[in-house]
DNA sequence: CAAAAAATCACCTGAAAGTATGACTGTAAA
DNA sequence: TTTACAGTCATACTTTCAGGTGATTTTTTG
């Protein structure tokens, strides 16, 4: 019981664990420098270059890894109806007849997938504010009132796919 | 001419210029540290551990400002307007299966084309509630939260055109 | 560099959408 | 006749969407 507990925590927490233990590393090879630090003086430059460096490099790590996309494969078993996936090709001259930005257009494109816009927001790194900004102008743009429609009307255009 | 190409260049790089000098400048306290470190010599793990902080959140920063922001819109220019009409034609089955009834179809169907609810409800002579009920009763079998979601689903599934 | 365009965010309001529940009616099948 | 279902409608409540306005920052461009 209680070790499967224990072994789901490290599970969860691999990340943080590795972390934490690589912090605890570091101190350690930090005291071992400090001692031999009374001999080799000039050490203490690469030493702390290297912190940086490392540490960098841990922050890229722990960047990515916490905003990478957790993707769980969730497996649905269901027969579906495709109907066969051609290529969409932008339609880049209407696009710029309409005056759409590139960042419109990716939240159009999102709007299309159904997402909200709190949603949108998640997945584009802004503020919820932005994402309601971007849709008002598209909707202004498309001449719409509102999602649905839009999307009904980009797709006509050849907007989104 | 030349300063021009530099300007350009500044703006081009500015972060990883940022960066470098960022570093440089941490070398140059590094310096005046490691004097003071003769007298006080407790500060140097007090120090290392605020590079290592400092220089975690410089990565993080990094990685952020590198990764996040490439969503990446790919464009092909070419003059195809269009999306010949195609028949559409409903995938019964399917519909069958999802237990969706004609009216509920109806109503899908004109929320694909963008209708609000009050207007669905007009052009087909029933109450407000009533569109609201088909339209929450769709999106329970079509497993999903919203008008827009739900279009997307069924244009995938084949129940509208 | 300065101007313009694009992207970002905030605050506020009203409208629409969506949730939850219950109820009443025909119609068709068990 | 009872059961089941589709369709209809209602009330009350919460959440989300959308419009309007204004402002700052970043990027692009002339």
């Amino acid at each position: 019981m209680a070790s499967k507990a224990i072994s789901d925590f490290y599970r969860r927490h691999r990340q943080e664990l590795l972390y934490g233990v690589s912090l605890a590393l570091l101190l350690f090879v930090l005291r071992w420098l400090e001692l031999r630090f009374l001999i080799i003086d000039h050490l203490i430059e690469i030493y702390v270059g290297a912190i940086a460096l490392m540490f960098t490099g841990l922050g890229i790590w722990l960047a990515h890894k916490l905003t990478a996309p957790r993707a769980e494969t969730r497996i649905v078993e269901r027969e579906v109806y495709v109907t066969a996936g051609e290529e969409f090709i932008l339609n880049e001259p209407e696009r710029l007849r309409l005056g759409i930005s590139q960042r419109e257009l990716e939240v159009l494109q999102l709007v299309a997938e159904g997402l909200s816009n709190q949603q949108i927001a998640e997945r584009l790194f802004v503020s919820l504010n932005t994402v309601k900004t971007h849709s008002s102008r598209i909707f202004e743009k498309l001449e719409v009132r509102n999602r649905t429609q839009a999307v009904e009307r980009a797709r006509r255009l050849g907007l989104i796919g």
